[in-house]
DNA sequence: CGCCTAATTGACCTCCCTCAACGCGGGTGG
DNA sequence: CCACCCGCGTTGAGGGAGGTCAATTAGGCG
């Protein structure tokens, strides 16, 4: 259950865990289920839709159930800077802090279990295990927030894309699919546009089209649509990513 | 004491915390210090020692009490990439993840209380109070991660080195000095070399050199030595940042 | 006083941001 | 059924920020 053993060879045969499937909810008492489950709601966010205000009060908590979201600031000069991208498992708004920090806004339609912020803090004092659960959670943004870090860090543009398309089947295994045997080729479906994933990589839409053709002209990736790719050489593609290759163990 | 009531307006009067001190023991009972005490020393590096290397076991976890430390990841070109900066408070090495995950390396003279890690967990288990101060560690490391992704991700290198000036201020007090009575300058400190702050802003002394010269051309700082430096103009810097100005409450 | 390192400055060249034009598909209305 | 349009992706030309290489200057220490 913690290795859900994916066929996917996320980037390298079996790397980490695939889909975390956090759940507040695990190890916790039928009761201790019923008290979160009384103050939680399911909510859908269409695409592009705002969840959490900068400025609003953080009244909300949020766990991710699908799809995604992204978590950006805008700037001064009125540029919106994508500082994580949150996956199903992971929670939105300050559990602790009451800083509002940043604006979430769904980044494909989401699907969320939201909470009431105040009853949570007062179920977290009463339950242990949750607060536990919700370490794990937040330990899982944690490392998500560094691997994000080293993507938009990484130098030219064709080596962020290269990373993008790398985590996107670590994290995000369900558009990835049909890998083959010897794991060096697959398909791979982004489930953005071309004018979010400027955003996501702090870039333009034409620097990444002109780093998308790059690799297709290189061999590297090959194109089916705009937002259909096949990855014709892994190895090849992590080495472009510019990131250690996974433990060859 | 979760107030230090410093002098210096981390840019802009009284932001948020100052040096938080969050310290592992806080509130819990004598036996339950001694016991952690029992498993911890005091150790020491030198500024440039490796504390925890990439590949080693992660059998270490330490919690930093002065100096700093940084996380950094060698990319395949030799390149390292800075992640985060670690002030007195946060805690070195995955307490949960077994993953070695990142480098850690002392920014400065740094003294750390080490601890084995599986006899920690131990009494991570035992001592749920524990476990409540080690989350409230990462949740402010994790806000430092997301600040320094603010930080790198900021476009000009102008941009970028006086986001980190005022970082220093908000999260290093110490190093910073002497404000004036209305809050526009300041005596701050570098506590790094050009080379270390280049590879901390990802780019190069010779950028560096030309952001500060730039700086100092416009009158926001003043250079009295190669690491100290006035600042002139607290408001132009902060806007040269590129970040929200501090909530003017 | 001479050495060594850190910091600065200059010349050059690459990458990518900007502005602009063009191709393509999918709708809608005639 | 076809013409048109509009959003999206791609391509081209030009310029600016900054990386690279190299030379010069300023500080610390024997």
């Amino acid at each position: 259950m913690t290795e859900p053993k994916s066929d996917v060879p996320a980037h390298g045969p079996a790397r980490r865990r695939v889909v975390p499937a956090i759940a507040l909810e695990s190890g916790l008492t039928e009761q201790e289920q019923a008290r979160l489950s009384a103050i939680g709601r399911v909510q859908r966010y269409a695409k592009g839709a705002t969840i959490l205000d900068a400025e609003g009060e953080p009244a909300m908590l949020a766990s991710v159930l699908d799809g995604f979201v992204k978590l950006q600031k805008t700037r001064l000069d009125g540029r919106r800077q994508i500082v994580g991208l949150l996956v199903p498992g992971e929670m939105i708004g300050q559990v602790y802090g009451a800083r509002p920090d940043f604006e979430s806004e769904a980044a494909t339609d989401v699907m969320l279990r939201t909470f009431d912020r105040r009853r949570f803090r007062t179920l977290l004092d009463d339950i242990p295990r949750l607060e536990h659960n919700v370490l794990a959670s937040l330990l899982h943004e944690f490392e998500a927030a560094r691997e994000w870090m080293m993507l938009v860090s990484g130098h030219s543009v064709t080596e962020r894309f290269a990373g993008f398309l790398l985590l996107l089947c670590r994290r995000w295994p369900e558009s990835c699919c049909s890998v083959s045997a010897d794991g060096r080729n697959a398909m791979v479906r982004l489930p953005v546009s071309r004018a979010d994933l400027a955003q996501y990589l702090g870039t333009t839409v034409e620097s990444i089209s002109r780093a998308v053709q790059q690799h297709v002209r290189d061999g590297v990736l090959g194109m089916r649509s705009a937002s259909q790719f096949e990855v014709l050489d892994f190895p090849e593609l992590i080495a472009r990513s510019g990131h250690e290759a996974p433990p060859p163990a």
